[in-house]
RNA sequence: GGGAGAAUAGCUCAAUUGGUAGAGCACCGGUCUCCAAAACCGUAGGCUGGGGGUUCGAGUCCCUCUUCUCCCG
């Protein structure tokens, strides 16, 4: 008698191509809730401009994975997964389908490799390769990290800050090499290796992608989404690394500081919302499984029973 | 009608005294172990508005045509 496994169902997707509609509309029938895998719907006041589901969403589905954290503060990808873990053996415990939704491409890829080791950065470390970054460059991070590692770098990016920082964070939290950080971090098992994983990612044909993302962008500047930016500057969204960078907020943010006309800015978000969709879609044919692809025709909804669900690993 | 200025990559603009056209953005491709809707890297892209002239050599100087902008009537 083979016991029975759990399925982890994971819905990506794109910026604006129905996903919120069509994860409803399943979970509905399947008895699922909902994990909201979007790194910008993680925030308490991001609700426009995210395209987070409104309320009335909520009703007909319970959601997990929205306003988890305020906009001053960083919500991480391992804070994430530490608080999907919980959610997911929860719902599983009360018998419920676990229905993961989103266009996230790092968060998501947390449901299908490690992407965290056991080096927790303390602050004091994290503000102090902070400051000697701003202080003196990203050659001073450079020498600091061979001391730490005289065998090499590994795959550094040496180029890029973030990265840069990243490593030494580790190496100086934890007195080891990079290499030696990276040996222990391909040991790491797969996550939610004991679900059954069954992934799709929804996509559209270019020109319906680009109306769909114009009138969006038009309904969102209509909605409020610029007195929700102001409200979250207020709160301290510009403090924040990349949530003042993200698609939308950042374009309001410049409008809000150097004016110009709506038509501008509108045009201006749905710019970088392509370039949004664009990366994310070369992040799902490069993660998700061959064939997983659901692609609707033109102006077409896809019935939740039709979905051609893909074995993950 | 008269005068002035401009025309260079998809867009905005560079190019010292005439010496084989560059940058930013966009586009396309790629990287990433806790800021990821972020950050970073790379490729490609031009008969320099058309035609003629001067010159060893013209984006650059001269003539002409076209288009656009501004000013005066």
């Amino acid at each position: 008698m083979a016991r029975k496994v759990e399925e982890l169902w994971i819905l990506g997707g794109v910026t604006a191509a129905g996903k919120t509609e069509l994860s409803l509309e399943w979970a509905e029938k399947n008895g699922a809730e909902i994990i909201s895998c979007d790194s910008v719907s993680f925030y308490r006041g991001l609700d426009i401009g995210s395209a987070k589901p409104d309320s009335r969403e909520q009703k007909r589905v319970v959601h997990h994975g929205l306003d988890l954290a305020d906009v001053s503060e960083v919500f991480d990808v391992g804070q994430f997964h530490a608080y999907a873990n919980e959610v997911i053996q929860d719902m599983i415990s009360r018998g419920k389908k676990v229905l993961v939704v989103g266009g996230s491409g790092f968060f998501l890829h947390g449901f299908l490799r490690p992407v965290v080791d056991a080096v927790e950065v303390a602050q004091e470390v994290r503000n102090q390769v902070k400051a000697t970054y701003e202080n003196e460059g990203i050659n001073a991070l450079l020498a600091q990290l061979k001391k730490h590692n005289p065998e090499g770098l590994g795959h550094l990016d040496t180029q890029n800050p973030l990265r840069v920082i990243r490593a030494l964070e580790r190496c100086v939290q934890s007195g080891r090499s990079l290499i030696d950080l990276q040996k222990d971090f391909e040991k790491l098992p797969i996550p939610y290796a004991q679900l059954q994983k069954k992934m799709v990612w929804l996509d559209r044909e270019d020109d319906e992608i680009v109306k769909r993302i114009n009138l969006r962008t038009q309904q969102m500047i209509e909605g409020g989404m610029i007195e929700e930016t102001q409200r979250a500057i207020r709160d301290g969204m510009e403090s924040h690394p990349s949530l003042s960078q993200s698609v939308g907020y950042r374009e309001v943010i410049e409008f809000l500081k150097k004016g110009g006309s709506q038509n501008e800015l509108i045009s201006s978000i749905v710019r970088s919302t392509r370039q949004l969709v664009s990366k994310q879609r070369k992040w799902f044919r490069k993660h998700f499984p061959a064939g997983s692809c659901l692609h609707p025709g033109p102006e077409k909804s896809v019935r939740p029973d039709h979905i051609p669900w893909v074995a993950g690993t």
